[in-house]
Formats: C-alpha cells, structure tokens, sequence
DNA sequence: TCTGGGGTCCTAGGACCC
DNA sequence: TCTGGGGTCCTAGGACCC
C-alpha cells in the first residue's frame, strides 16, 4: 500500500502557524508579484473565491468579506515543507517528496487494517509538533492514493480514507469524474468526455489499446493504476534536474537595458547557484524577456535566444557574461517588458565535464571563488555577495505588499508576544508585515 | 492599473547512418 | 515500368503535474 500525505490549503495554513489569530477567517496566498490567488483556506473557498484567479478582479469580495491576503512568503513555506518532511519520514522507510506539500510514504510494511490508525497518528502528530493540517489517502497505487486523498479532504473523513478492497474502490471510481484524476487534464478530459467516458470508472474498463492510441503510454498507466495495477514507482532518490529555470514579472513594466541587464544577472545567479547545489554544469543556457500579453494594445515583442557554452560550467561569473551577452542581441527599444527569465539547460554532473583546450573556464581558483559565494549567502542570507552587474537600484522587483514575517528562518523576524495589554500594532497580524532588510537569513 | 513560477514526459517527423 | 529495410538522434510541440 501507498499513502499520499497532502497538506490541506498549505501556504494560507502556513500563514495560520504563527498567526492564529486566523484560524476561521478567510484566508488567500497570492502568487508572486500579488498577481493571483494560489491558496485560499476553506472559508475563502466557501466566499467563491476560484484558485488562480487575478487578485484584483476580486478586490470587492476580499474589503466586503475581510479576506486576509497574503503575498508569497517562500522562506517560510520552504522551511516548513522541510519539518512536513522530516516528520514524515519518520513514520516510512521510504518518501517520496512530490512537491513543496506532498509525499508519498511506503505502507507496504503495515498490515492493511492498521494503516487507517497508522495515517491518524501522522495526522496528529503533525498537527501538534508542526500545526499544519494535513490530509492521507491510502491505496495500491499512486494514482488511487491520489484519490483516496481527495476522499480525505472531504468533510467527515477525519482526514484519512483508505481503499480496502477492489469493489469499493470501484465504487468510489463510478462518483469520481475523469477529469479529478491525477494525470487527466483539460485536454484528455475534454476529449474522453466527446467518447463517452465520463467517470474514472469508466476510464478504467476503456480497452487498452484503445487509451494507449490516444493518451499514450502515460495515459494507459494512469488506467492500470486505477484498476490497482502499480506502474508507477515510489522515487526515494531525488534525481536531478534536467533543466533550472529561474523568472520573474516585474513590479513595473522596464522599457531600458538597464534594469532588463540586473534582472536578468540576478537571475542567472540564482540559476547557477541552484546548478552548484545539485552538483550539475550547464551547456546551454536560455535568456527570454516578455511584454505583457494581457495588453494586447500594446506592441508585443517577446524574444528568446539560447547559447550553447564553449564549457559547460555553473560558474556565476562565465554564466552572467553569456546571458548578458544574450540579453543585449535580443533586446529592442519600445516595447515595456513585463517578465524576464532564464533557464540553464543540457544539465550534466559537474565532474564529467569535457574541459576546452582553449579556455581556462573552471579552474580551481574558480571554483572556491564560488564555493565561498554559497557560503556567505547561505550563512548571512542570500544576496549578501552580488555580482556589481544586478545592481542597486532594483527598479524591477517584485511587488510583495502584503508579505508576512520570515518567522522561521530570519532573527529579527521572530514571533514576538506582547505580554500584558500592549495592543497589538494591527488588528489582524501579531506583527505587521514590514520592510525587508538585508539581514542574516539564519 | 492590476493576470505566477517551475518542472517532466511523450510523440511525430525530419535528418542522418548502414 | 520498376525504387528496401532497419536503425538512431534531435527537436518542436503538446500534454501533464504542483
């Protein structure tokens, strides 16, 4: 057996921790730049309000309902990912971390009734040592894990569902549209639904090579899981990337080089310094820019170019160079961009590089040059070593308005609690959410 | 005025090899 | 008039996930 642990609403649960003064109020996490809704606790849900919708096409019902919005706030989400994490991995031989809020856990070891109980006592655990709330679905198969976990979520569960035996999870498959499955989207919703096959059931009787014609292998394994045939291994191991992107809309539109040329360094920084945590260099790597596609009046133009690397290399300083390099051939005047990216690609370890009679890239010195950049940034906080290229002013960043304390991860940040009949400065946050100083992140 | 960011996998078709 | 058979590699585009 498999579990999924899923932790429900996790960023505005996030929020909640260190906030309780949340708890029953309406809560929405928007995404970065405070574009649009990402998470919403249930009564934001229950209010209507939809996830990825534009956060201000629903200003209205966020003044009348006193919804508490909230910007990104990734340091703290990331660091209680990782407690989600370690505590669960204590509960499995074996994790799979899907993403910033859910895993997959190894239940073979349990005897199938204990499982229920089992997943409970995760539930509670990380309730109390953690204060997320997190939901546990339990079957054969990743994909019917998947569903039991959205049984779990759903009122009157406690939390926890389990498929115990083939008829009920058939049962269970009759209710469920096809499209709620993991692996089914819009497309192949859209396109099961024109042949008839409308529940998840019905997918999971459609004949094989008939699924396998027209949603490919994957699709033919997300059938076989649903009929409790596992074709989808648990994966312990990260692997690592084959691709690193790093982008940003900006918190203005940039017409000039200028800030265009700091973003674009501090993204590719930040694009080397992930290929040097997974121990990769890059062989090419891509620059874009884009205006904003919503404002079709205005003139659009958005190029790319990628760069194939003389060496691979995840070396800051030689990747900057080139993307600079790149941003310059593509950029034009007139036109306001909106976002800018970079994504470093042709990933390979760093000790397999094939080095360039012609070029003295990667040299030792290089190397602690840059093992010294981590350090300092990973000890007193990121961005305390820049390059001169990302410059000062930041004209181009973010729009974070509405951004909670770093909790977590950042001293000056801490909870503090007002002893006494101090007033808190804001009604609704114990600590207001304030200017960010470049301070020591740990 | 205002619309996120970061990934993976599969397939078809073209170019190439013998 | 008649024009084989078996492969690999690469890329673009489309689908999916959180």
């Amino acid at each position: 057996m498999i579990a999924l642990a899923d932790c429900n609403n996790f960023y505005a649960s996030c929020e909640r921790v260190f906030n309780p003064g949340l708890i029953g109020q309406p809560v929405v996490v928007l995404s970065n730049n405070d574009g649009c809704v990402i998470s919403r606790s249930e009564e934001a849900k229950k209010l209507g309000i939809k996830m990825a919708v534009p956060a201000y096409q629903i200003e209205k019902l966020i003044i009348k309902n006193q919804v508490k919005v909230f910007s990104s706030n990734y340091a703290l989400y990331g660091d209680l990912s990782n407690r989600v994490m370690n505590t669960l991995a204590g509960f499995t031989p074996s994790l799979e971390i899907y993403s910033i809020d859910e895993s997959f856990l190894d239940f073979s070891f349990l005897p199938p009734p204990q499982a229920a109980d089992y997943a409970r006592q995760i539930r509670r655990t990380l309730l109390k040592n953690i204060g997320i709330p997190v939901s546990i679905g339990i079957g054969p198969t990743k994909t019917l894990a998947k569903v039991a976990n959205k049984i779990a979520k759903k009122q009157g569960t406690d939390g926890v569902f389990v498929f115990e035996t083939a008829a009920a999870t058939a049962e269970y498959l009759q209710k469920l549209m096809v499209d709620e499955v993991w692996g089914i989207g819009r497309q192949h919703a859209a396109w099961l639904h024109a042949n008839k096959i409308h529940t998840a059931y019905d997918f999971s009787q459609a004949p094989a090579h008939w699924v396998k014609k027209h949603l490919s292998v994957t699709g033919l394994r997300t059938k076989d899981e649903l009929c409790g045939i596992s074709c989808i291994d648990l994966e312990e191991f990260q692997s690592r990337k084959k691709t690193i992107c790093t982008s940003r809309s900006f918190g203005q539109p940039q017409s000039q080089l200028e800030p265009l040329t700091e973003a674009v360094a501090t993204f590719t920084m930040k694009c080397a310094e992930k290929l040097r945590h997974q121990h990769s260099a890059a062989t090419e790597l891509m620059v874009f820019i884009l205006t904003n596609p919503f404002r079709s009046e205005l003139p659009q133009y958005s190029p790319s170019r990628v760069i194939r690397l003389p060496v691979a290399t995840n070396d800051s300083l030689e990747l900057v160079k080139h993307a600079t390099a790149a941003l310059k051939a593509i950029y034009r005047e007139g036109y306001l961009f909106k976002k800018a990216g970079v994504i470093v690609m042709g990933l390979i370890p760093e000790n397999e590089v094939q080095l360039n009679l012609f070029s003295s890239s990667g040299t030792p010195q290089q190397r602690r040059l840059m093992e010294t950049i981590d350090r300092l940034n990973r000890h007193y906080g990121s961005d305390t070593i820049q390059l001169a290229a990302q410059g000062t002013k930041r004209k181009w960043k973010l729009r974070q308005e509405r951004l909670s304390p770093r909790y977590t991860t950042n001293w000056k940040e801490i909870l503090v609690i007002n002893v006494g009949n101090e007033k808190a400065p804001d009604g609704d946050n114990p600590q207001p959410p304030r200017p960010r100083t470049e301070t020591p992140e740990s």
